[in-house]
DNA sequence: CGATTCGATCGAATCGATTCGATCCGCGCT
DNA sequence: AGCGCGGATCGAATCGATTCGATCGAATCG
């Protein structure tokens, strides 16, 4: 191999630009932050030099070492990038986070974590600097990461979970939502309801789930909504849990449902999630049930399936808003205000996916 | 407000434990690097002095700033991330991308970058620490970053984007790609064919464009596509390009296309992306035209759409393999090479949306 | 048994900034 | 003329580690 001859031109540093600015450092410093008086002239002076080096300004590492900020928030998102953020909700928390965190000057630092081996993630978090953590995706009750975090004292703001009191949470009233949703299915007449929920446990396979189920969840979002559809149900509602958050998972735990005999058949189905519900609808067609008139579908969440031909009656939860409510909550904690929790609020939207039940 | 009087207790720092455990700091770094010789016994008197003392590891920023390097590599994506990771592809790339880097202890920074003001971005990165940058999205051919990050001497790759010396790209022959699905269409015996293109430059609406519009593109993997497709359409094919990625764009695109006179209506339109495809498809059946029958489709990427009854022929482009090679790229730069680029293969798969043209 | 070597440990320099307190100078006020 | 004040600048300490070279005792070798 050619041996690279070249001495490696090392990069000026802020010294380098004092120096040959004819100033101390501490004065070159102090152009760079405009944080002391420094005379126009000798400023310019610094300016010029810096350019002449190619001095971009000061390393972020030092700088961040002295003043003990780094202008990084670690957002965590369990499981693979490419399912966490299939779900358009998802993505709008996150988008709804990075402009609030832009707006106070920091960075997201995305952590995918291994759902099955979530521990893994305290090794790479290890060796990075955050000022904060944010879990923006409701997640497992507990998280290794939060130990970890609090004991280097960074900053934990989450939407529901991880449950711990280090963590300020922004929280949607889960169980509240839900009933809106299955009394308004009440409400137009329907006495035979199904729900399809998400996942409540971790690594979960599509499949029937019972009252048992949901007590010993370990996801706390799934588990509040499922209370909330065993608040308002009939006993013996039939209940089914997809294994992913996917239109796919949806559409068959649709058909588990659906694809019964007509006298055991819900006239509503109630779901977690709007791709969930979106399954359903498909489901429900293709076993030739017309929406809403044969089966009506409720999602959660509201967000927006163009490719969907129904409105989706809906708990809405805007998606983009609780990302700015979480990034302010980051801001707020790094001022230095207590983990608190702080309500989010949710409510109904009516669509096209739901009427009264046939006959 | 309550004076909160607790000195605030002062992290342990790897000296404290060094004392406590009664060695010099140097011999405690070795205990936790395990970069030098340390006899068993003294190990573990550093190691109980730290759990005693809380102290979780040295401080990944001063780690950082001796040792000159981050551990992070920074993500550029344009435009909002609802916007940009709604094309499930993208999702893809960016998955297999953290995988790669996970597995060089590697963290992603995600920057996205203002359309409208792409050199925000340069003060937003300027005061982050990152060993390398990546535009895992094609992008716009200049981007106002790579001259800062290459003054600040960090490794950039892209993929097709940014254009510029510096970079080193995973690159995808997108004028070759094109004409493999154009060909096939031809083969079939198609002779009236339409094209969907992405957005050719930054801000546009949905609406026709012309060859002229195609040289002077400023995102070069949707010129490279529009080219393919020129390379074997006949003179005067009618060439739409869509506003942004997404299915609802297509549809559009799709009816400027096929909603019109029959004498005239292409009878197989040519899609730069899966998702635009999905849309084309959407808007061939609201206008009462089956496909494959009557229209045929084509995408590219290869993306997973399982709400689309049909499975696209479209150009194949592994999104998380493209990840992978990113990862890999950045991995290699690190380690010295020079910004090289390299191919990745695509293929034509077949699918049901492609028939031969009707009569 | 003296010379070597090796393993374990330490001291001090270094990474590249920020910031506190001190110094210096010129100006206005009395 | 003397005093005080404030703007501009500087020197030195500091942030929390890593690493190079030196030291020292014990084990190995001939």
């Amino acid at each position: 191999m050619p041996s690279q001859r070249q001495a490696e031109p090392r990069r000026a540093t802020l010294r380098d630009v004092a120096e040959r600015a004819g100033v101390s450092t501490s004065t070159a410093s102090l152009v760079f932050s405009g944080k002391g008086p420094v005379a126009a002239a000798t400023a310019d002076r610094v300016r010029a030099a810096a350019a002449d080096l190619g001095f971009t300004g000061p390393d972020p590492l030092a700088s961040s070492l002295r003043q003990g900020r780094v202008g990084t928030v670690a957002v965590i998102v369990e499981g693979p990038l490419r399912h966490a953020f299939r779900d358009p909700f998802a993505l709008a928390v996150l988008d709804g986070l990075a402009e609030e965190l832009d707006l106070a000057g920091r960075t997201m630092l995305l952590v995918a974590q291994p759902v099955e081996h979530p521990e893994q993630a305290v090794a790479q978090l290890a060796t990075q600097a955050v000022d904060a953590a944010v879990f923006p995706l409701c997640g497992t009750a507990t998280n290794p990461l939060v130990e970890h975090l609090a004991t280097r004292g960074v900053v934990m703001v989450g939407s529901g979970a991880p449950l711990s009191p280090e963590v300020g949470h922004v929280l949607t009233d889960e169980r509240a939502g839900q009933r809106l949703a299955g009394q308004h299915l009440l409400d137009l007449g329907h006495r035979r309801l199904g729900h399809v929920s998400m996942m409540l446990r971790p690594a979960v396979a599509t499949g029937p789930v019972t009252r048992a189920d949901v007590e010993h969840a370990d996801y706390p979002d799934a588990a509040g909504r499922a209370r909330g559809f065993l608040d308002i149900a009939p006993e013996g509602s039939p209940m089914v849990q997809v294994g992913e958050l996917t239109v796919g998972a949806g559409e068959e735990a649709g058909r588990l449902l659906l694809d019964v005999p007509v006298a055991r058949r819900p006239t509503a189905v109630v779901c977690q999630a709007d791709v969930l519900a979106a399954g359903v609808v498909r489901a429900a067609a293709s076993l030739g049930l017309r929406v809403p008139d044969e089966v009506s579908v409720t999602g959660f969440d509201g967000v927006d399936l163009p490719w969907l031909g129904t409105t989706l009656t809906t708990v809405l939860q805007p998606g983009v808003a609780k990302g700015h409510a979480l990034g302010a909550m980051v801001r707020r904690r790094l001022e230095g205000e207590g983990p608190v929790d702080e309500p989010f609020a949710v409510s109904l939207r009516v669509g096209t996916s739901t009427a009264p039940p046939p006959g």
